[in-house]
DNA sequence: AGCATTGATGTCAGTCACTGACATAGCAAG
DNA sequence: CTTGCTATGTCAGTGACTGACATCAATGCT
């Protein structure tokens, strides 16, 4: 069984230069705060740490991809984690397991990822990333499910709540003000998104029906 | 009570040259289609109804933005109906009805919302871009859900849910092989988000709490 | 009719993200 | 010491996007 060290662990670290793409990731965030995202051109990143715009582009597809190397690591966590479920848990069961391990990434990154995440929300693109590799991961959750056996529809739409949950957790649990711990974030969201759908049983004066019988 | 034309219609027509915007997304989804987004220049679109690539500038802020005229639109009707919902429908009801009306508008689009949804699924900018609509179509509807007086934590997540099941009716919708109407395929997605939820009281053997409890 | 105004468009020069082709230099293994 | 691999540098180029300024036709006012 792979432990998160196992998983989180960059196994080919080259033996010189060892790790220009870490220097690049760091220079690249304290300079998208200071500036601002859109103020800082790639070549000042590079001059930086001593680099070549060129040597920028070959470590990161994207000037904003230097703000996203860990979320390849973090669906291989959640994935992992959701395969490795209980049998009988149910697919919204088996996606809290894997979004519950998170927990341990973000603990000991808090103050990175608030920094991380003001550069996110101060920036459009950088918004418009963080969506599609929020998608990605959807899909990677889905994914899992299906290997459980579960049908496409319920998987797909089971591992999209799970984003949307992802997203309420973590926002709150990034907040200064906030106290309380992962968990007890995520069975909030879990609970309060499961009250929200049992409100569909709620008896209307008919406003739906209305257009439903024309 | 506005109607659903009054809320498509676009009410500052300059007389002149009246459609340069309109010839410019048609030859542009055309162009997308056939040599793909990516090979396609913003100065080729321009050309192709005789005008420049600075004018193209003029009248989109972006190269991606010339498919997603539509989705302010789109919005404006879903925050409508939200708004317009009977005043004991729960926040999912609201969500619901506000959904439904888009019905009304895809239906005679049909066509046209294939080719555009083709060519967004070619191409990562653009699923990137359609991303970013639907967040913004979020929070529109978590605004008009707080407008009756729904919390703001209930009302967002509301709003993503009802985000997840659109994107779900839709993309089974669009579908070729499609026979089921759009209020049909929302109620069983509505539905099926509700029984995904309720498997949260599913009794585990313990493989959640197993972790909490450490 | 004549003239000033305004809004849509054109022209031009420039910045910056990103790419392909080719060159260099350090370290490693034979 | 030579051969090879790899990270990096150099350079030229494309294409998205912007700002500044010019043009031109339709409008409205006199």
């Amino acid at each position: 069984m792979m432990s998160i060290t196992d998983i989180l662990y960059n196994g080919s670290m080259s033996r010189w230069q060892s790790d220009a793409q870490q220097r690049l990731a760091q220079a690249a965030l304290t300079l998208y705060l200071e500036r601002g995202f859109e103020r800082t051109t790639v070549a000042e990143i590079a001059a930086h740490v001593g680099l070549t715009e060129r040597t920028f582009f070959r470590h990161f597809s994207d000037k904003r991809e230097v703000l996203f190397g860990s979320s390849n690591q973090l669906q291989a966590l959640v994935v992992s984690a959701i395969m490795q479920a209980h049998k009988s848990a149910t697919p919204i069961q088996a996606v809290a397991v894997g979004l519950e391990v998170l927990g341990e990434l973000f603990a000991p990154r808090l103050e990175w990822s608030r920094q991380r995440q003001a550069v996110i929300n101060q920036t459009p693109e950088l918004q418009a990333r963080e969506l599609t590799k929020f998608n990605s991961l959807a899909h990677g959750i889905a994914e899992a499910l299906q290997q459980r056996g579960i049908n496409e529809f319920t998987a797909s739409l089971s591992a999209e709540i799970g984003i949307v949950i992802f997203r309420a957790v973590f926002e709150r649990y990034i907040n200064p003000s906030n106290q309380k711990s992962w968990t007890h974030l995520l069975e909030e969201s879990l609970e309060q998104v499961k009250t929200i759908m049992a409100g569909l049983n709620n008896r209307l004066p008919d406003v739906v029906g209305a257009k439903r019988r024309r």
